[in-house]
DNA sequence: TGAAAAATCACCCTAAAGTATGAGGGTTAG
DNA sequence: CTAACCCTCATACTTTAGGGTGATTTTTCA
């Protein structure tokens, strides 16, 4: 198979777990130490284990859907005097990504560039990137126009 | 209390935890029993807790968080009925100007600071000086902000 | 009428936004 | 497989926005 790059980043976490398993190795040899040398400690061990572990797995578990809550955001949101209607036709007349709209949402949230590229853990450059993508298909020149515009077009609420 | 069903209902997948603790008591027992008979059995016996307990960490943390992860987004208390009707109390709670007002507009509209100055027949300056004014009434740091901000108080449209 | 508030403008400086260009890896449909 | 996106990031540069300070002229109103 020639998508083991593909694998590698899709198992970013994964991986990362698997570098800390290794380090825990270290922690788990002495433990065994003191298990030798202490009688009776077995049960510290086992103990030790089972906290470790659970939260390693609560982290991993954090870790893993964390980015997917993000994506929940976007479709829950109702208003209650008049609800929300994307318009999806336009969002796809103007080809505007996922992501694109999500930097938008931000946008219009009144968030700086700074501060949606650590929301979305990403570099800044990033964000001005997806910026310039975003008013040259909103033909804007600037980000209160392209608020303006998207909040026109019921792009976004 | 009285409210004591109450937190049983939402921890309810904690105590599941520990029933599922409470149960795997006796496989753990029995690992131990095996540990004993079985020379060199102990590694069996340490992975065996820390898959469980890794398993248990992840499912542990994607019952709590799951609930929480959606109700994020807006708290929208002022909607648009149709027709903008200007919220008159906050503007002189807030003690905004007419000619404040008249630049948080155009601001909102997607204009630069230059465009509202030549709009307006006032210097580039003059415009920044109501900016400063607007933003410290509204208590916000940028544009952006203060456009959402207004538009939330119905300051603006 | 005199103080307060509003509106105007300038200068200097920093921060943020935006433009242009290139580039690498991922995903996907044909 | 590959062309077409998409997402990511970088570097370099220009422009706009914003902060701080101080000042003058109107307007307003008690």
């Amino acid at each position: 198979m020639a998508n083991t790059p593909n694998f590698l980043a899709k198992n970013k976490s994964v991986i990362l777990y698997g570098v800390f398993l290794a380090a825990l190795l270290f922690l788990l040899k002495w433990l065994e130490l003191r298990f030798i040398i202490i009688d009776h400690a077995f049960e510290i061990y086992a103990g030790s284990i089972a906290v470790i572990f659970t939260a390693l797995g609560i982290w991993l578990a954090l870790k893993l859907t964390r980015p997917k809550t993000i994506l929940i955001e976007k479709e829950v949101f109702t208003g209650k005097p008049e609800t929300f209607i994307l318009n999806e036709k336009e969002l796809t007349k103007l080809n505007i990504s996922k992501r694109e709209l999500e930097v938008l949402q931000l946008m219009s949230a009144g968030l700086s560039n700074q501060e949606i590229a650590l929301k979305l853990f990403v570099s800044l450059n990033t964000i001005k990137t997806h910026n310039a993508r975003l008013f040259e298909k909103l033909e804007v020149k600037r980000r209160t126009q392209a608020i303006e515009t998207a909040k026109r077009l019921s792009i976004i609420p």
